[in-house]
DNA sequence: CGAGTACTTGACTGTGGTCAAAGCCAGTGG
DNA sequence: CCACTGGCTTTGACCACAGTCAAGTACTCG
């Protein structure tokens, strides 16, 4: 059930046979969210953070006119809001893009690893720092990258998150995202998003459908975007 | 030496003496650096994380066209790369951006730490949250909020950190960075920065000056900046 | 007092936003 | 089988915020 997450982990560093028993007798129950579903509110007191078993979610911030910011998209595999368990609550909203498979982890079993398993405790920071890192990566995209150099590195960051955990190739990946809420991740309008994906798509760089990212030369989408995976630390070190 | 830090962690969570006394424990050596000086370059090995004792420092990305991103800001009390202790290196690089005076700290302590003080060590986790939550802020500013708002916020935010380590009043503060510097925090030229700027100044809101922001009126500032201190986690909870 | 850095302004350009309408497609019900 | 619906995508015309380029001014500090 958590194969994603030890495929995500294990990438980059060993994992005892312990911790992955610990790691497992985290979860609690297992709930599944339709498409479209806002899962936790900005502000809400949480005791429990959530595993992404199944499907894409992603966080958001909205602004009062009507504008909304996601500002980081979750798939298979990662434990959305393990940083919940620091925050107690969180300044984002939290929803699904499509349906959903989620394990419950309430935040005492985190709080008992934490006790006794310090080497554990280090690699769920370190997962929380790679969230960090991907929002910097982001931020430079948002602040400094043109809409569709922009637009490329998001397809090369979600092939590469993809690949890791087994749902990408080099030709590409399914994807759950319209137009509107690719948009919503790269700080353009919904409009503009359609021009770009034309644009990638007449320069043979990649096609993004409804349901469908097909990659036509990825070392091309990489140069334009200036991809350097460094950021997602793919490299395998003792943490 | 470490007064700030503590200011900063007890704002959120109480910290016994014995914590606070491993927390300055930490400390190996201070060193200091002049302003503009590149103090960890991406890439890099690291065993140990720096902690700023007075200063400003940032982080950023370059883009190959010579377009900068800071990706964060940081000052007196803030463990600035913290991070480094599970990521092992980092993805971007470290600057001070005023002369600034630094506490080394070697990571085998931060890994006693963990080993031995779980709640101190779920302390150090949720500063580096507190880090993920103020990027996220800045990428909804460089994805949605106009110049003028997004301006607005970042001397907003800064008013309220420099405020809770006692260096801002509701009426200023002082600051060491220059109009370029504010502009790649911001997603902006330094031309349209100082147009932003004036802007400002001639709302009556705040004068940014050379070396200190004056504000003339926080509240109306905070309005246009829709600057909602959430993401700060300002409250105290246990953690 | 001179040199260098930082700030300021103007004129022009361009990327991306806005508004509006039409086309497309899958699913639903008659 | 077809009409209808609603969500999503596509396109065009026009606009505005912010970038570019260039020149000039004002500080600061040695």
């Amino acid at each position: 059930m958590i194969e994603k997450l030890l495929l995500k982990l294990q990438a980059r560093d060993a994992i005892t046979d312990a911790e992955a028993a610990a790691l497992a007798g985290l979860v609690d129950e297992i709930r599944l969210f339709p498409a479209r579903k806002t899962v936790i509110r900005k502000g809400e007191d949480l005791d429990q953070s959530l595993l992404l078993l199944d499907g894409v979610m992603c966080r958001y911030k909205d602004l009062r006119n009507g504008r909304r910011q996601i500002s980081a998209l979750h798939i298979a595999g990662d434990f959305l809001d393990l940083h919940s368990f620091t925050l107690k609550r969180l300044d984002h909203d939290v929803m699904s893009l499509s349906p959903t498979r989620v394990a419950i982890v309430p935040h005492v079993r985190l709080m008992r690893v934490t006790e006794a398993l310090p080497h554990l405790t280090r690699l769920l920071w370190f997962s929380t720092n790679l969230d960090a890192a991907m929002h910097r990566e982001w931020e430079l995209s948002l602040g400094q990258r043109t809409a569709l150099s922009r637009s490329a590195h998001l397809i090369c960051e979600l092939q590469a998150r993809l690949q890791l955990v087994g749902l990408a190739t080099e030709a590409g990946f399914d994807l759950t995202l319209n137009q509107t809420e690719l948009a919503e991740c790269l700080g353009i309008t919904s409009v503009h998003m359609n021009r770009v994906l034309r644009e990638l798509r007449e320069a043979d760089l990649v096609t993004v459908r409804s349901r469908q990212v097909v990659i036509h030369d990825l070392s091309r989408l990489q140069r334009l975007a200036e991809f350097d995976p460094t950021y997602l630390y793919l490299d395998r070190r003792p943490r």
